[in-house]
DNA sequence: AGCGAGACTGCAAACGTTTACAGCAAGTGC
DNA sequence: GCACTTGCTGTAAACGTTTGCAGTCTCGCT
């Protein structure tokens, strides 16, 4: 556990601390040099110091990924996608969670102290300190999700107005005339965005009716409690429209246990097509929001910032699709193949934004 | 983003980085000079470079946590658990994901390299070169799960041998007689664990049949691939015992697939109870390995280690419980209310090992 | 033989902090 | 009025690296 610095490598080698620097990076040095420090090196189990080497540098060859909701399987893949990216361009990522609004401007703020070269970050609200912190942040970073445009961030957004609009007609069509949207907490980004672009969707169906609440969260639990009222009121919607993923498996579950069944009684649909809705039965009619290629454009777009600095800011949004299962479509018998599980398959009709 | 240091707050407040350093680290100093090195660092956005903190500090005030899987709930679960404890104690936590094995190498040097203070990895495959690693990391760490008793290191453990009577004793006891254990890779800790608790457990039984198989991964996907076969086969199992619960559910749906029905047809069992285990239908019989104890308790050993880096290696073990859903006992009509998605109520018996 | 180029080396100065030490002024007790 | 403490300050040395610079040595060329 003791620590064992340049300067004894360089000793026991017989040569200078430059020389043993220049040996173990593979610059310049005479054959005879790296032998005689490597091999010292590797007696002492010497590793360099990487506050040093970053402090000396200037850079730490490390990327954050802040997310806010790390139960929530969407940033899960967010994040495989990022680092896939990231590692292959030999940077190494780093994730911090934050669980409240305040800590993601702690985050923000720690994290930009020289701890990383740049960071992606997922905040589920952004409040006005949040972007003070990132204007003032020494590094770079990218915004995944909604940003007011004036701050000229990059960002990778998700468009949650086609999604909604996917969710609505395909609902309309399926003969539903009475939806319900179970939103998130609206004073969330997504929350907001969801909500409008229901808003949006539902006004262009005029033979459509619909009504809104609001779970504590986006969570299964939220969703189920959420769901009760809904589902026990005496003019019961035909069909929910859940703000994620997690709120659509709490309906499914308080639709089950109030003996309603699914579609026939109520539509349900979800969005982020995380592989829970894929597992769940009936399945969960969703909106894939491209999550992977969100996040591997975030890392890339990220790259390109650190690259050139001076580049000026992307936004890019990434459409979205709808993938229907159970939930809304009677089921038919399934073809046999694991495919079903992973891809849509002929029972799992695509539809682009 | 122009870095600034604190020798230009100083030079702003008129006083030495001494006293500088001093008025923003609350240290001794006048109420004059603490006003002045204050408004100088507000004005100028100074934030203290992190890497040359703690290069001079010799501490980072950060942990690692190394996970080698994070596309299973269970160590979602375990890392906020960790997250919890540790952020009570004034550090910062940062995740770092391992896929392969020699990654799970790369991950201890480099962490260990100064960026964090300790650290607790799950690894999937204890290697010689993981041990060696972290026998020569110059920082504490704790491992969660199996290692070599002889290597001395804190642990915090998992107990699979009764987590697999648990079940074996279950099943038996609803009259299965035919069971098949469906593994994850078994050159993985966990695999060889269970596998091993499940021979030990049947071994118990002399009326009860075994057979084995593996899936590729401990992933849905490879449980349904894998379990289709088992299905299949002319002398079908009662029961399948699946060695997590992501395999679990691959199994229900083969079953489902299959036009099988669950319990009646065949009984499942998971292990983890993650909260798809909860949610799926029908519920999947699991055992709770204690996720958030455990995660709970490696933070808390990593903390005692840091404060007294001489204390003696500590081994501690959770000990499971069964909960008993759907996928092994029909089920009863549910009981209203949203706790049956968290907590098990008198649909789900749960017994202690 | 002389000379420049090239390969290699060591010295020492950084990177941005914290902190041991010494210095200084003002206050206290005699 | 002296010695001593107390409270604060600045100088400078660290922490473990990398790197500009200048120097040495060897070699090949003319």
């Amino acid at each position: 556990m003791a620590r064992v610095t340049i300067v004894q490598v360089a000793e026991r080698a017989g040569v200078s601390t430059a020389s043993a620097s220049r040996a173990l990076n593979g610059l310049i040095a005479s054959a005879e040099t790296v032998e005689k420090v490597m091999q010292a090196a590797r007696e002492l189990g010497y590793v360099a110091d990487a506050t040093a080497q970053s402090l000396k540098r200037g850079k730490t060859l490390q990327l954050g990924y802040a997310v806010a909701d790390i139960g929530n399987p969407v940033y899960v893949e967010i994040m495989s996608a990022i680092e896939r990216v990231v590692q292959a361009s030999g940077y190494r990522l780093i994730i911090s969670s934050t669980g409240t609004a305040s800590s993601s401007v702690d985050v923000v703020r720690d994290l930009s102290r020289g701890l990383v070269d740049g960071m992606i970050l997922s905040p589920l609200r952004v409040t006005d300190d949040l972007i003070a912190a990132l204007e003032a942040a020494p590094i770079p970073f990218v915004v995944l999700g909604r940003v007011p445009d004036s701050a000229g961030f990059d960002a990778v957004r998700a468009d949650s107005s086609t999604a909604m609009r996917l969710v609505v007609e395909h609902l309309a069509a399926e003969g539903r005339r009475s939806l319900a949207f179970l939103n998130g907490p609206a004073d969330t980004t997504p929350g907001a965005l969801r909500l409008e672009g229901f808003r949006a969707a539902v006004a262009m169906h005029a033979d459509v009716r619909s009504r809104l609440a609001e779970a504590a969260d986006f969570t299964i639990t939220a969703g189920y409690e959420a769901a009760m009222p809904l589902l026990t009121a005496a003019d019961r919607p035909d069909a929910i429209v859940a703000a994620n993923d997690l709120i659509g498996l709490g309906v499914l579950r308080a639709a089950e246990d109030l003996g309603l069944s699914v579609p026939s009684d109520v539509a349900v649909t979800g969005i982020d097509d995380t592989e829970l809705a894929a597992v769940v039965r009936p399945g969960l009619t969703s909106v894939d929001l491209g999550a992977d290629a969100r996040g591997a454009a975030a890392a890339e777009m990220l790259l390109a910032r650190i690259a050139d600095p001076s580049r000026p800011a992307h936004v890019l949004t990434v459409t979205p699709s709808l993938v229907v299962r159970g939930s809304t479509v009677p089921q038919r018998p399934v073809a046999l193949g694991s495919a079903a599980l992973a891809t849509p398959t002929d029972e799992e009709e695509r539809t682009a934004g």
